[in-house]
DNA sequence: TCATCTATATGACCTAGTCATATAATAGAC
DNA sequence: GTCTATTATATGACTAGGTCATATAGATGA
């Protein structure tokens, strides 16, 4: 949680009362690598082309992207061709696919969770404000 | 992110892959607050009688009650009546009330955008599922 | 050979959240 | 009285996820 309350009562402009949730931009990479193998930078492109997931560190990705690698969900190799540095290609691996489909649940779950919390919240202002008329 | 992926392909007994969401609990102190003042330990009692928000360590939950009050978004007054020892109430100030409602509207943007990577999930392996036959 | 672009990677740090444990008042056993 | 259990609040130490700044390195062109 930031701390800058105080200064912006209201919709906040250091950044948001609470607003990222937990891996969601590890999930987008694995979407994308089912899609089509890719290296980094190009990854990152990607990300930056939705509102979603724009901004991402570089560094968090491709520490991200080596960490898969150690844990099976995706593998690597050298694209030596075209301009430019070698590129590290990330494919991602049937160990991969089968987590996505894990994470895909633990979203959803959560997605749900957060429907019933606004469920809750907003059930109990709108009894407030016929009582109060806003 | 949890970092047993090889030992559980699939639905994950470690926790989760990605479920938490920043704040979550806070908002819902919040909400709890503004329908009744209270002390921690009933707010605790309260959060664990619901699955989307048991199992809050009440160090933390201390701690994020003196932090909102340092922040301003609650004060709280001793009770020294009734049994055992004193209980610090706390009692959401219209500080408080403001950024529940900023918090929820991050809550609500943060499910879309859930929702919209779910979709692209879905249409993705809906299309892969009839090719390959499950 | 120097700067620049593309691409990958590392170091330092910060904060949210967790785990373990301390503190303290009160009540009841005896 | 004092020992233990219960209720309630609080702190210390730590971990992990994520951010910020910066390093490395090959290719390209002036």
């Amino acid at each position: 949680m930031c701390n800058h309350h105080t200064e912006h009562t209201g919709s906040g402009s250091c950044g948001s009362p609470a607003g990222r949730m937990l891996g969601f931009i590890q999930a987008w990479l694995l979407l994308l690598l089912v899609k089509e193998s890719a290296h980094g930078y190009q990854l990152l492109d990607r990300l930056n082309q939705s509102e979603d997931t724009k901004g991402i560190d570089p560094g968090f990705l491709y520490r991200t992207l080596r960490q898969f690698e150690e844990e099976g969900l995706v593998k690597s190799s050298w694209d030596v061709e075209g301009r430019g540095p070698a590129r590290r290609v990330y494919e991602i691996t049937p160990d991969g696919v089968e987590y996505l489909h894990a994470w895909a649940g633990h979203i959803r779950s959560t997605r749900e969770r957060l429907g019933r919390f606004l469920q809750t919240y907003e059930s109990h202002f709108k009894l407030q404000t016929t009582e109060k008329g806003g």
